[in-house]
RNA sequence: CGGGGGAUAGCGCAGUUGGUUUAGCGCGCAACGUUCGGGACGUUGAGGCCGUGGGUUCAAAUCCCACUCCCCCGACCA
């Protein structure tokens, strides 16, 4: 893609009110734009890496052999009646009447949702088990949004359902996807921790979370140097007895044994081998689709900006041409541009009309995992620079080099 | 939901004891010239209902009242 052609209207002073490293870099780097307080659009960057989350995310999913749906975000309150979590959840659903009086709300979670669609369904142990899932908008009214995407009142958010005719069948459900939720953190290049947690409204007896270390982080672990466990509680470590760091944590995922509450509530049951009728045993687990871009911002930056993992990255590689008068040189940088694309990569080609200075600063700040530089060096010795972001390493390469030395790193770790 | 701070050009800010204000500055934007591998420089220019509504006054960005929105600290947070 062309700078000068994109949407990418990056900052050079800092954003006001903007109170941490990822929400003041994603609104400089032109990731987001803040619609009001806890509402935010993404602009064509952030959408690049929102997207390619979200499909690390799909392939993940789509792996353990759950499908993939795509439920309301307008349901009715009737259902949440059923379950007495229009109660529970009160505080933050946002309702509201029809011009027919029918009451609403604006999705916070699906659990009653997927329970009736599964329920009209399923009538037999045959049809067990399965997990369903979607990627789509939540709605919360939070009390106080803050820190950019870490807690906002409209969300994306992955929430995904299993649904078993026991709880060993859960069990198993449970672990196949607790398995696939550390590839996917680990995928987007966050470091992680798990920790079992209190299921709280959702209900159900066993959960855990998948935290993030962050020093903006609205959780906290404790953490034991010596035995290198982390605990939920503060006081003194289970194993040898000594004192706890406290260590602040993003939720980024959280898994729920739920049991039956919900089919039990919501009448949803099924005819087992031995035709007794019995209540669907579900699971459901969610991630922070939206929450990952600020975690992975926060544990990958410097003073200069963004540092993405290659997997995420809204583009491979930014390129710069500099000497902007040389009008050969933008063409011939032009023509590496070309053959990077040809040979499938995406890259981010910096042609606008700006001085060196102003192209460096936006390519450290926005990111992308290596800056490619066609300048002084390459009329002179036909070597093209290639910066990497993370560690600053500098090589020259001919254009097979470069082709091959993107091909290793961005191939390799996908 | 409690406590505190704020709203002036696209962005970041100054100005506020009422009157030299025709409301400025920096960045960005447009034009020209000089620069040209590290957010360059000069000249010229465009761009404002001073958050909204009501008051007080000869006179309001400035004082008073109400409201809206934003930020921070706390409570809350499937």
């Amino acid at each position: 893609m062309l700078f000068s052609k994109s949407f990418l209207p990056t900052l050079r002073e800092e954003p006001k009110g903007a109170e941490c490293v990822s929400h003041r870099l994603s609104l400089k780097g032109s990731l987001l734009f803040m619609v009001s307080s806890g509402i935010y659009a993404y602009l064509p960057f952030g959408f690049r890496v929102l997207r390619r989350i979200e499909n690390i995310i799909r392939e993940r999913m789509n792996e353990t052999g759950a499908q993939e749906i795509l439920m309301s975000a307008l349901q009715p309150l009737e259902i949440w009646k059923k379950t007495g979590r229009d109660k529970d959840l009160e505080e933050v659903m946002i309702t509201f009447k029809d011009r027919r009086g029918r009451q609403l709300c604006l999705g916070p979670t699906h659990e009653e949702e997927v329970t009736e669609i599964v329920k009209r369904y399923v009538s037999s142990y045959k049809q067990l088990p399965f997990t369903l899932y979607q990627i789509q908008t939540k709605f919360r009214d939070e009390a106080r949004p803050r820190y950019g995407l870490v807690r906002s009142c409209e969300f994306i958010m992955k929430d995904a359902y299993s649904f078993d005719i026991d709880e060993r069948g859960l069990n198993v459900s449970y672990e196949v996807m607790f398995n696939a939720y550390k590839k996917i953190f680990k995928d987007c290049g966050l470091k992680f921790v798990t920790i079992e947690a209190d299921p709280g409204a959702m209900g159900g007896n066993i959960s855990h979370e998948f935290m993030v270390p962050a020093d903006i982080g609205e959780d906290a672990l404790y953490f034991c140097k010596n035995c290198n466990l982390y605990f939920k509680k503060e006081g003194k470590c289970e194993e040898c007895g000594r004192e706890l760091k406290e260590e602040k944590m993003i939720e980024v995922g959280h898994v729920f044994k739920l049991g039956t509450k919900y089919s039990k509530a919501q009448e949803a049951y099924f005819l087992d081998k031995d035709g007794l009728r019995k209540p669907i045993v579900m699971g459901c687990y969610g991630i922070g689709v939206s929450r990952i871009i600020s975690a992975i911002i926060e544990q990958n930056h410097d003073k200069k900006g963004i540092i993405w993992p290659t997997s995420v990255s809204g583009f491979d590689a930014t390129l710069l041409v500099l000497e902007r008068d040389d009008e050969l040189l933008f063409k011939e940088a032009f023509l590496i541009y070309e053959l990077l694309i040809n040979r499938g990569f995406d890259i981010l080609f910096d042609d606008r009309s700006e001085p060196a200075g102003v192209k460096f600063n936006d390519a450290y700040l926005i990111g992308n995992p290596y800056i490619i530089i066609v300048g002084k060096k390459y009329k002179e010795s036909s070597k093209i620079e290639l910066e990497v972001r993370r560690s600053g390493e500098k090589l020259n390469l001919n254009k097979d080099e470069l082709i091959k030395f993107l091909n290793d790193n961005l191939r390799a770790n996908g």
